[in-house]
DNA sequence: TGGTATTGTTTGACGGTTCAAACTTTTTGA
DNA sequence: TCAAAAAGTTTGAACCGTCAAACAATACCA
């Protein structure tokens, strides 16, 4: 029972067949390949290892899935990938393309109790908005991004200028319709236009470019320096 | 310039000849083979490697050092240890035999940015023993630990029940002493004995006996069961 | 249905990390 | 001073994860 520690590579491979298994064609050798960024060859021989180790049913040619013990490690490893990618993205901060080889890289040392409360951390921060802020005034501060920055709404958010979310005060569909549109707390957003009448506006956030009305925008906090253009 | 990225094994080597080279003997061939737990033909082999790479200076039979490039990369490995550690201790409440093997297996996926948030993460609970408390006690609660639980200083807390140390409110050389003997916010706490007149007390906290005054313990905030013996 | 394009496998080789066994150098202390 | 003990090294072998090249099966389509 109480098999040897494997290797993070055999976690990764497994975690890797578990996510293409969920697709209509399974878990077949090119993908994987292309997913793990190696060699189909080098699959291959993975996939004879795993299923000698029972961790795999594998026959050559055909589409591999897990086993009753290999899909527990993929479930718990995939478990843990997602875990740390969230804390890393909400609680630290980082971009999703910085987080995602970070958390694939910590999965494999992470114990269970670390995931767990690296989940907690960020649910704690989720219902605790008014913190959420503060530990995000502190983060722009330590980057000399920020210095001192004045906090209004984004409604009062002067055309162009760089502003960090702070909280989106609002429940309901408001809040996630603006989540979805990408705007949470700890990104960076910026008035591009403001129609002539004053409404809607125009922001940008995360690169893409979105329109919402005025009312919308008093619900969410601001941070941002005043002076700069 | 723009050497390959170092596996972590050999970070690993070189963090712990960094960490041998502060003492009188340097850094030996046997010593590091203990430290790393290998043995010693194994650390001769790496340090003959290490040497062509450039990033120790080794003669066989002398204590090896490190090169310029070596203690770039040793003192880098070193910092993101240390980060990592205190995160886990401090912020995710991880015992130190739990996040010592953890915080060395990390290291080696963490970036600097993410070392730099985490240490200021732990900074900002520091400067925010309100919020600290707080999220103590979610940790508490997440644990069926915890359940609802009431708040205390330490000199009201009934002999025998075991309580969680939530902060200190108190600055200076008493805070400073309390510390150094193991009570900071987040280890349980229990009062094992009262003296005969109430004063001293005798508390347990990570294994370790140690007596104080009632005064001093009312400045210690603590959550705990009541009912429970 | 047969031939070609695509996909997958086998094999041999290489670099990296480790060990045990045999060997060498250095240290120690009588 | 020198022999035994301790410390360190060399060597050969193993295992792992990877690749390229040659080969085999399967899928597709005319
Ligand atoms: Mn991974
Ligand atoms: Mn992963
Ligand atoms: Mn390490
Ligand atoms: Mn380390």
């Amino acid at each position: 029972m109480d098999r040897e520690r494997l290797s993070s590579r055999v976690e990764d491979y497994l975690e890797a067949i578990l996510q293409l298994s969920e697709t209509p064609q399974g878990a077949r050798t090119g993908e994987i390949a292309r997913l793990m960024d190696v060699q189909p060859s080098t699959v291959s021989t993975a996939l004879k290892s795993l299923n000698e180790q029972g961790l795999v049913d594998y026959t050559p040619y055909d589409a591999v899935t897990l086993t009753p013990d290999g899909r527990r490690v993929a479930e718990e490893i995939a478990g843990r990938h997602v875990a740390l990618r969230r804390f890393l993205m909400e609680v630290l901060g980082l971009d999703p393309e910085d987080a995602e080889p970070v958390a694939c890289g910590m999965e494999h040392d992470a114990t269970p109790l670390v995931a767990e409360r690296m989940t907690l951390l960020a649910d704690f921060f989720r219902q605790h908005p008014g913190m959420m802020a503060k530990w995000l005034v502190a983060r722009q501060e330590a980057r000399g991004n920020g210095l001192p920055g004045v906090e209004s709404s984004l409604d009062e958010l002067p055309q162009g200028v760089r502003a960090l979310v702070l909280s989106i005060d609002v429940e309901g569909a408001l809040r996630r319709r603006l989540v979805e549109m990408g705007v949470t707390p700890g990104v960076l957003i910026t008035v591009e236009r403001v129609a002539p009448l004053g409404d809607p506006i125009a922001v940008e956030v995360r690169g893409y470019r979105l329109s919402m009305r005025k009312a919308e925008a008093a619900n969410i906090r601001v941070r941002w320096r005043p002076g700069l253009a």
